[in-house]
RNA sequence: GCCGCGUUCGUCUAGUCUGGUCUAGGACGCCGGCCUCUCACGCCGGUAGCACGGGUUCAAAUCCCGUACGCGGUACCA
């Protein structure tokens, strides 16, 4: 019985722009299942486009991973075994690979302009087994012509893609998986500017970097084929593949940027952070964003969710964004942080609305609306009262609770509270007790308007509670204002 | 268009491989109730689904075929 090789697995985003939401699903699904094997994670960043490359990109993936806590063992600044861990740093490795197999004869040169391309995709489809007779390569130019064209040093070299076969593999997640060669073209392999595409560098540094286990997003699925030529041309052996469903829009369709902002979903891994979620909770979501752990279980700890991942648990099917899910996964994160944490963490945002806080009026405002919040920010925007007098007052819980009485009521108790020294919880349920007891009304016939008056609306923390953090001078100016403004 | 992959409550999923225990379970959302100074939390209850059509079988959400629909791919992008 042979050992199955050490789990490997690589996360390898390319640097073209900010990182996404599903890109980092994708690094989350990676992490857990190396964590789970006791295997290396580990991030490779493609960057062989030159075009399309974005300065700043490798900093932000780096950033988020970082945010979330997904820790890799080895990495372009990092280093390990197998560096460099950036492609842009491997280019000779991937000339040296495509003239291999050429040499194999499973590849070739090709020397055909822009414009004789578009001809033949116009004509025919696709550079494949029936169109590349037809064109300018070193299949059918003589060596002569090819030794003098490979001169001028502006070639590309494409795969040889059999004439007939059938091409199988099998996918962790979906199971064996099927194309005919004849709908594989000849896919370039070394671009003209000398760098590998997709393709090329990542069956090479597969396969270099003892990649045991390809766990990517289904975008891959087709072109896998492909790369099972190389490893079979090569003759190495190919990885096991396991491609993950899409994270797809709440209406189903792709999850562009487009509909997303129209939604309120943030895509890049960065905007929630801004957006302030908690980076454990937006693992916990993402992770039950297409697998499942078999149990009634949900809230998971990275620990937790590695100990229970399993790639046969991974859905095959695309799964709709649900951020309403996320916010509820949240707000239990919110709910499991220190009153010091959590006035920590709203500090940054309540200061952002232009509000000035005491460190312990914030805690004092966080233990009030600990459990009424789902994501940190909405300390301050969900509860400006705290910080500013309301501007108006809910229509609906005026209409409800605002009595005759109410405006007297008030009044009265402005004017006890005013004589009183301490201004705490304690008092005020006491003076508003007393107050009621000697009009001889409920307690809520003041409670009630006590809240509209000092927060504008009918609900939130209880109201002695609210009504300390508020403070004395501010919720007698504005019982007295209610009164007025209300009658 | 062609190729590939997919399809259980609105959404995420359990169940499918190893057909009967599934009058299909859980969670989010939504609705109702309890608690209560309100709201929220918590607790209790409810709502809603095997895409469709054939087949195989004593028996199908589970196996097979087809259709529909969705998504992905179809670049010198990843």
């Amino acid at each position: 019985m042979t050992a199955d090789p050490p789990v490997r697995v690589r996360f390898a985003p390319s640097p073209t722009g900010r990182l996404h939401i599903g890109g980092l699903r994708t690094a989350l699904y990676n992490y857990l299942f190396a964590r789970k094997h006791g295997g290396d994670f580990v991030l490779r960043i493609e960057d062989t486009d030159q075009a399309r490359y974005e300065p700043g990109a490798e900093d932000d993936i780096r950033e988020a991973l970082a945010w979330v806590g997904l820790e890799y063992d080895e990495g372009p600044e990092e280093g390990g075994e197998f560096a460099p861990y950036r492609q842009s740093e491997r280019s000779d490795l991937y000339r040296e690979y495509a003239e291999r197999l050429i040499e194999a004869d499973r590849a070739y040169y090709a020397f055909d302009t822009e414009a004789e391309l578009e001809e033949m995709r116009e004509d025919h489809g696709a550079y494949d087994v029936t169109t590349r007779r037809h064109m300018r390569n070193s299949l059918t130019l003589s060596d002569d012509e090819v030794e003098r064209l490979l001169e001028e040093d502006d070639f590309v070299v494409r795969l040889k893609v059999p004439r007939q076969a059938s091409i199988h593999f099998d996918d962790v997640i979906r199971g064996g998986v099927s194309f005919d060669a004849s709908e594989v073209d000849d896919q370039v392999l070394l671009k003209s500017d000398g760098m590998p595409t997709y393709h090329l560098a990542n069956i090479v540094d597969d396969h270099l970097m003892d990649i045991s286990h390809v766990i990517r997003g289904e975008e891959w699925l087709s072109s896998t084929p492909k790369h099972v030529l190389m490893y079979e041309a090569l003759g190495w052996e190919p990885p096991a593949f396991a491609h993950l469903p899409l994270i797809l829009s709440p209406n189903g369709g792709k999850l562009s940027k487009r509909d997303a902002n129209q939604l309120g979903i943030p895509v890049y891994v960065g905007d929630y952070r801004t957006d302030g979620y908690e980076p454990a909770a937006l693992l916990n979501f993402l992770a039950l964003l297409g697998w499942g752990p078999g149990t009634d279980e949900e809230l998971f700890s990275l620990d937790e969710m590695t100990q229970a991942f399993s790639l046969d648990r991974v859905g095959a099917s695309g799964v709709q964004f649900d951020l309403d899910k996320l916010r509820w996964v949240n707000e239990h994160y919110v709910r499991a942080l220190s009153i010091d944490e959590l006035a920590q963490k709203a500090r940054p945002y309540v200061e952002a609305e232009g509000y000035e806080v005491s460190d312990e009026r914030l805690r004092t405002i966080c233990e009030l609306v600990q459990d009424r919040i789902q994501v940190v920010p909405e300390v301050a925007t969900d509860n400006r009262y705290f910080f500013e007098a309301p501007d108006e007052y809910e229509e609906a819980g005026v209409e409800k609770r605002w009595k005759d009485a109410s405006a007297d009521l008030l009044l009265a108790y402005a004017e006890r509270l005013e004589a009183v020294d301490t201004f705490d919880t304690d008092t005020v349920e006491t003076e508003l007790r007393d107050l009621a007891e000697e009009k001889d009304v409920g307690a809520g016939a003041v409670i009630h308007p006590a809240r509209l008056a000092v927060s504008g609306r009918s609900y939130g923390p209880g109201v002695f509670g609210l009504l300390a953090a508020v403070g004395k001078d501010a919720c007698i100016r504005r019982m007295r204002r209610a009164a007025e403004v209300l009658g």
